[in-house]
DNA sequence: CACAAATGCTACCAGAGAGTATAAACATAG
DNA sequence: CTATGTTTATACTCTCTGGTAGCATTTGTG
């Protein structure tokens, strides 16, 4: 059956006529949509509800079809939450690494990780939250997965650090340490902010920026842009 | 260690037989002393598995007695969880209100703060893992009661930012917010530390101190102690 | 229109686990 | 030793839900 399969893709390739890999094409943006959609309306569920107590059934009527719908989309449970999961920490590390593509001293660069992956977090609150919450839920192999993410997003942050130490910007005796103390406060704005709360996300932004510029400020103080 | 049942344990524990009001008070004792068992195991599943993800027949197991025995000590499941989640934040309340009762200047109190209350928090990291996990899990009312107590924790430790900054100590915008993020650093504490880990419970303590001191720290520079 | 392929649904199962009725075991009193 | 009340275990029930087999329906094609 695949071996069928991959022929008849190859043969998609080289001699189908236009119109019908168009209509192939077409095929897999709605099943790509059908997913998304799927995945957004659970992490609704396992944010509001926890994962174990989230019925697929409920999701399902949520999205007006039923549950073999959405186990001929997804695997079983387990591939969605490992797909929230993982759409959480990649979210963020996304921003990290566009941020710290930017150009600038490593006090500049920090200020914009900072903006962007807290913007990121309150904008994925409920994919960021069902990671930090449901990780003792996923498989064992996707739970490593998962780590190595996390790992790499504390340790691309720790070698910021560490080139703002270097450069004399930042007072940071450990530079590994205080990397997970910023991404921990990144962290804590999913878990404790509330849309249409006290404070609104724009604050919540500026107030990370400020408490973040603080942590790693030299004693003597500074001011940066 | 638990190869015996618990009651046997217990049994021991009365092996010479007083006069009647001693046996009376003995007997009240014992069934607190089992509460706290059954209480103190469940917390170990829930902490390493999840609320819902945990059986009783599995804390029960563990305890080397039956389900039901666990019944005649709590009303259901969610008792438990409630019970768990209280000692959580109740164990970091008392902290930072005995850590409080010290004299001091609001900078000495804020040091005494938060390492009473980060050493309390890694001492019952399962306790308040479970509570800041699972509270989605509480019953309504009893989520209330937990959200009671966890606001009277950042409103407490607001006070003491306000005080810091009358005095001129504390360099904070807005005292009630920079409450939660203080508090959200000590929380992330028990998300994150891993007893036998990298670091160890003091190190982690200090680092705590020295966080949080600069996130009040005026950007003219004091020293800390 | 006919036929094929994909897409989705109805109806079910198996297992698990919260919670309980009831009986046994045990302690205590007299 | 017997009567009585308490403590704990045996042996269930009943519901809920993840997962599936197989049927129905829609869609595209010639």
């Amino acid at each position: 059956m695949h071996t069928t399969a991959l022929a008849t893709d190859i043969a998609d390739l080289m001699d189908k006529p236009k119109k019908k890999r168009a209509a192939a094409q077409l095929k897999d943006e709605i099943t790509a949509y059908k997913r998304r959609r799927i995945l957004e309306e659970a992490s609704h569920f396992f944010f509001a509800n926890g994962y174990e107590a989230t019925t697929l059934d409920s999701v399902a009527e949520q999205l007006n079809v039923t549950k073999p719908f959405i186990y001929s989309y997804y695997k079983n449970k387990g591939e969605l939450l490992y797909e929230i999961c993982q759409t959480g920490i990649q979210l963020s590390l996304n921003a990290l690494e566009e941020a710290l593509s930017v150009e600038g001293t490593a006090s500049e660069q920090l200020k914009i990780v900072v903006e962007r992956v807290a913007r990121i977090i309150i904008e994925n609150q409920r994919y960021v939250t069902v990671y930090l919450r449901e990780e003792k839920c996923l498989q064992p192999e996707d739970a490593r997965r998962i780590r190595d993410l996390r790992h790499t997003f504390d340790t691309k942050l720790a070698a910021l650090l560490e080139r703002g130490k270097r450069s004399g910007e930042f007072d940071v005796q450990h530079p590994s340490r205080t990397a997970i103390w910023v991404s921990g406060l990144l962290s804590w704005i999913a878990l404790w902010y509330h849309e249409g709360g006290r404070w609104s996300a724009t604050e919540v932004v500026m107030d990370a920026i400020t408490m973040v510029q603080k942590m790693v400020q030299p004693v003597g103080g500074s001011k940066h842009g």
